[in-house]
DNA sequence: GTGAAAGCGCTAACAA
DNA sequence: TTGTTAGCGCTTTCAC
């Protein structure tokens, strides 16, 4: 009697009416859950072959409505443009959908004010969890909102340390200053730091790194480290703008270090510019790989973190059970050492200018 | 059994009995939209007031339920992990965020049953449009199911014309018949072009542009073309491939072009690997910019797509008014010519194979 | 001017 | 074994 493509949604409803059947009975056969309750195989084999060929969806909005979960995450992220949040982003959809989750994913870019207005929508959308790499340097109006939703928190790559939240991170010190060390024992004397935002917590880790290292061969920071903070953010025009101003000082440096790739880019392609042959005139290495790094001529050296692990791990810290206090997560980044950092060059034109 | 005030949830329940009103009152200034009703310029101040200190946000959810919109977009690239999807998402996704949605951004890669799926998926969350880069060829099935569920659909980038469909591409066909006439007319006469996907129409298209050039230079098709079809799928790995195979073949090409920008960065690393020399020993060019390409030596010269514009239609044509029959974008793509292709190489070592 | 009440599609506690 | 019923938080007729 009743036919399946009528131009009216089927629902449990409807199932449930074709088949003279209340909807619970029909809801709980769908989901497999059957709150204590045994029925007939054959009451089973007939709701099952009617949802099936009448097409039937669940519809999650109204599921959550009643569950309070909505099995979606909210992942803000920095720049999605960024090809290490590209990147990463990919591995976290693909991982969270793995999981049973959907991904909503945002674009803060730098701006407090709008990562505040990203976050109250996800959370009016009642996502199950908020994983972000945080632009404002305070979480705790935050944390304070999620909590009150009843929405777990994670934060990654630029974590300012706060209790209660998990963290997922490398450990941007230790690799920064190991690269530096390395590049140290060539030879050079002084370095340029190419740093962007200044709140950025991992940026400042790493220039930690940077400094560590210095201290460590022998020199004095301020006088060997030059220009350390950068024009204020972390975008390719200003790592383009902090490359031409180290070469116009009046010490150049012979090793530029820059603390994020797009900061890579843009100073790289300064030096293009500027005609600076890199790995001669000048040494040069970053932090974050990019596509085509290795492409360049030379290939440029880079300290590579663990993306596809680190997003694991916050699906895992976003989605698992939560048995003891907040975990925290810390992986090695790894050192990509290619051929653009070398010995300096002879200091033939010391008094240039 | 739930208690009714078992969380201390602010809803506009919760406002409504500390100001014993109403909850439709409540409801209905608070979204500003009474239906036809005059409210009291004081019970409107105290309703807002008491909304503002309750720290009260809607629960999207709830009202999507009795709405029937969800304000949320399903978007399926196939990878966010390729700069040029990159760059389209975030676009993308801030363009609908200002016009009031949210972006579920999903990850099909280039398998037709993972698309099915993330399909399903977000049908069953109620998303309002679908916009995605098909990875199946036949779009009915998908057609009839978003159809069904009173979804709207646009796809872009590869599109196989489907009647009905919103279409957002590149003239892809003129862009890289433009580039290879270019090309051509520099003088070379072998050409190599590194394919995909051979079931992807926009890599088609593309080709179709290259015969096309070929044929208006007056080179026989099927002599001064090479290895016309790619590994097969459109990944880094399958470029690299094809690049060891037409260097190695007994004539080569002086000129290669990759279709896709993954391709290209495929061909490059290859090409370095086996010590070939770009622009000198043969030239090149590839669809799709990619960060880096101007940094590399030489720069790598490429067709680009307004990828910015792209994701605009693409929010318009989801979310925008409907007047007519399904509208069709179609933009240009830019030729960005840089260093990478040059005269072929004269032909000292012609018979040396 | 304001409120009561009927759902949106689904789940689950509580009968029968 | 199966059904009844009460919501989830919100919007929206229609009545007062």
């Amino acid at each position: 009697m009743k036919h399946p493509h009528n131009r009216s949604k089927v629902g449990i409803r409807q199932i449930a009416d074709s088949l003279s059947l209340s909807i619970c009975t029909v809801s709980r056969i769908l989901n497999d859950r059957m709150g204590g309750a045994k029925y007939r195989a054959e009451t089973v084999e007939r709701v099952r072959r009617a949802a099936a060929q009448m097409g039937y969806r669940p519809d999650l909005v109204a599921r959550s409505l009643v569950s309070g979960k909505t099995h979606a995450l909210g992942l803000c992220v920095g720049d999605i443009a960024n090809p290490m949040f590209a990147e990463f982003a990919a591995h976290f959809e693909r991982t969270a959908m793995q999981a049973g989750y959907a991904t909503f994913t945002c674009n803060i870019g730098e701006d407090p004010e709008t990562e505040r207005r990203y976050v109250d929508m996800l959370l009016a959308r009642r996502v199950d969890a908020l994983i972000l790499s945080p632009a404002s340097p305070d979480l705790s109006a935050l944390v304070a909102r999620a909590q009150r939703r009843g929405c777990r928190l994670v934060v990654f790559d630029r974590c300012p340390a706060e209790a209660g939240v998990p963290r997922v991170l490398v450990n941007n010190r230790d690799a920064m200053r190991e690269l530096t060390t390395r590049a140290l024992a060539l030879g050079h004397q002084r370095v340029g730091v190419i740093g962007g935002n200044p709140h950025d917590a991992a940026l400042r880790a790493r220039l930690e790194g940077v400094k560590a290292a210095l201290r460590s061969a022998g020199l004095a920071v301020r006088h060997a480290l030059l220009a350390a903070e950068g024009a204020g953010s972390t975008t390719a025009e200003s790592g383009a703008e902090a490359m031409r101003r180290l070469w116009s000082a009046p010490e150049r440096p012979t090793l530029v270090l820059a603390l994020a790739n797009v900061l890579s880019i843009g100073a790289l392609s300064s030096a293009r510019a500027l005609g600076i042959r890199i790995g001669e005139e000048f040494s040069f290495a970053g932090f974050d790989d990019f596509p085509g790094a290795e492409l360049m001529t030379p290939p440029i050296t880079v300290v590579s973190q663990p993306v596809r692990r680190l997003a694991e791990a916050c699906v895992r810290l976003a989605c698992g059970a939560t048995p003891g206090p907040p975990e925290h997560v810390e992986l090695e980044a790894a050192l990509r050492w290619r051929e653009s950092v070398r010995r300096p060059p002879p200091r033939t034109h010391a008094g240039l200018q």
